[in-house]
DNA sequence: AATGAATGAGGTTTCATTCAT
DNA sequence: CATGAATGAAACCTCATTCAT
């Protein structure tokens, strides 16, 4: 039996363990959600334990979406503030890089969407928020450095449609599924999503800066 | 026991029962998916039989999913076909009538998203994505009558992006939780969805058709 | 729709196909008992039809085990009528063909046992007893004129005993799974079963005999 | 909701509540197979805790029957244990005390026969099928010590048959039905099985034993 | 703090049988 | 006689969560 752990620090530690034993387990059965049993297994602890660090299931997966979104903040910001002046092409480079590359990130994603409403507890949900827009303000703040908004509200919008169109075009063409698709479907469903959404963030963005 | 259904038309009106009834159970309980036994019930018929229309239970969701994606293009075609140009807030009205304001579109939207993984018999989902495609095809191809757009394949790519920001936004912002959301948040936001989307799908089309 | 069927021999006709398909999806899937609808769509008649031939599933299974028994009852008459007198390996030939070499005659004849008191009708019970008692009488008579029994009833019983010793040896090592068993215990379980049921036959009926 | 149980000792007693509640469930209802529910139930625990202690239903009610062959080995062993010189009556002795007067041995036997091929899993067959071959090997040796017999497999032969002697017989006219049996059928189906099998073990040993 | 055995609601699916046509 | 759509009981099993230790 493992020794009680103390620290905040410890707690912050372990905390990690189960997001990224949960994450391990989504990207190699991404057609699965792992049960929470596995979830700690794979971390190394007892079933039980995993509540002690999150009220439920639902929140255990949210924390995890919520390490990917403040990733790309952590990321958006470290590049806004550097001196030189961004353009389209780099918040294309950070949206490749934090949602389209990584497999796990818009599957989650979308998974989260639709689990919303039903395990997640209340403050779990209120608090993501509370980061997610706190998050929204500081880097729709730094855009305004760079590209020609009127205010902080429009970097907000902005990034909002923008991960809107992201995700809402993964769900429409992006899961890439193994089954067959039949060739006619295919060529109507357009080219790969990579392409697609570039195309479309610059019609978004377009539309909106000018 | 209800008397055996022969011709394909009564066959055609189970199904829509069921259809009628899954929704209907959905409207009243946004937040749980209702079990078959309780859209069996609700529709009249044995839990049986339900699987005598859809192999699965998640193929059921499918079509109704798919119900409100033909009626969209339904509508579509119907406007298109009037002589009378369409503009841009012709759109925004069947948007707003098929997808803002039924309560259960977006959400049997996104939960059908989340789980087209997992129950839906491979037939189903290409049979629900070859139609799909067809009616994004001719819709598609309608809109060259009405926008400035170089071919077909740019009127499906436009309507693709379109929903794509019309289920993302609703995932981000529109899913209003009975649970209270702090002020702050709430101003962050931004404001009400149908707003949003308004001037998000605005931004796209200027963006797009220009 | 199929014309009615007028004549008894039309009627039995029917009756030996539908017993052909099920012994053939049982022969050709000796792991699952098929379903009704199987059996009837097999046999080229409709789900019900197998309901007007058979009061239940269960009566379709002993009437084609009772087919098994029947064959070897005539079997062994045939042999028994001709003047040239039976020895033990003559018993052991017919043993052979009516019930160790034909895959399914054993298999279902363990199903039957484990059913028996399940959905049978007690009329279907009662006539297949009866059949199977004249058939036994019938027989039990004939060994008479071959071996040294002291009364018709020894026949039976003698023939009751061997039944007994095919049936319940091969449900001891008989079933060969294709799970894979431990060289130890497939040593064990001694050498084959065509092998261990002559010795074993053999010694019944040498102690039988005298 | 009931505490945890630690030991080895505390799982083996669960185990065994799990495996009479089943058995006294089938003794009562010899007619049906109690439902998981029903077992659970009886045995005072919740359903979902029969699945941690057996991997499938079919594999409980392997345990069951194993529980009784092991049973009449114990008592083998126990007999043949004893310096006295044992004869063939003590062996029908053991017989009928396990196998002929219990009333649910036999059915269940039948009954694993049957269902041998379906929800076992392969684990739990081999384990089962280990353990029987170890108890046949050490019964057989003792044998030796009583009977005339060549060797060991001798004596786990003699087991064997004698097995299959006793289940099969009782499934050609132990299970005595409800349902009324013409007066003709019970004459010619033999005495009553207990008689029947003896004389019928009788007549395997002689012959066998020469 | 950690454990993991126990819980038990919940869910999907199958299939023998019936009966209106 | 034949059909096969409808039935609906029955069954198994999973898994998020709790709580005594």
């Amino acid at each position: 039996m493992a020794r009680p752990l103390a620290t905040q620090e410890e707690r912050d530690h372990r905390s990690k363990q189960l997001l990224d034993a949960a994450l391990a387990l989504w990207q190699e059965h991404p057609d699965r959600i792992a049960s929470v049993a596995e979830v700690a297994q794979r971390a190394g602890v007892a079933k039980g334990t995993v509540y002690l660090y999150f009220r439920s299931k639902e929140d255990l997966l949210l924390a995890a979406h919520e390490r990917h979104v403040a990733g790309f903040f952590a990321a958006l910001v470290a590049r806004a503030a550097c001196s030189e002046r961004m353009v389209f092409d780099d918040m294309m480079l950070l949206t490749r890089q934090h949602f389209v590359e990584p497999p796990v990130v818009l599957p989650l994603a979308t998974l989260v969407a639709g689990v919303r409403h039903k395990g997640v507890t209340p403050e779990a949900l209120e608090a993501f928020e509370t980061r997610v827009a706190e998050g929204l303000r500081v880097t729709g703040a730094m855009l305004l450095r760079h590209f020609a908004l009127p205010d902080e509200l429009a970097g907000v919008r902005l990034l909002m449609r923008s991960y809107a169109l992201i995700l809402g075009l993964w769900q429409l063409v992006g899961s890439e599924q193994p089954i067959c698709r039949s060739p006619e479907v295919a060529a109507m469903l357009l080219p790969d999503y990579p392409s697609e959404l570039d195309a479309a963030l610059r019609a978004l963005w377009q539309g909106t800066l000018e």
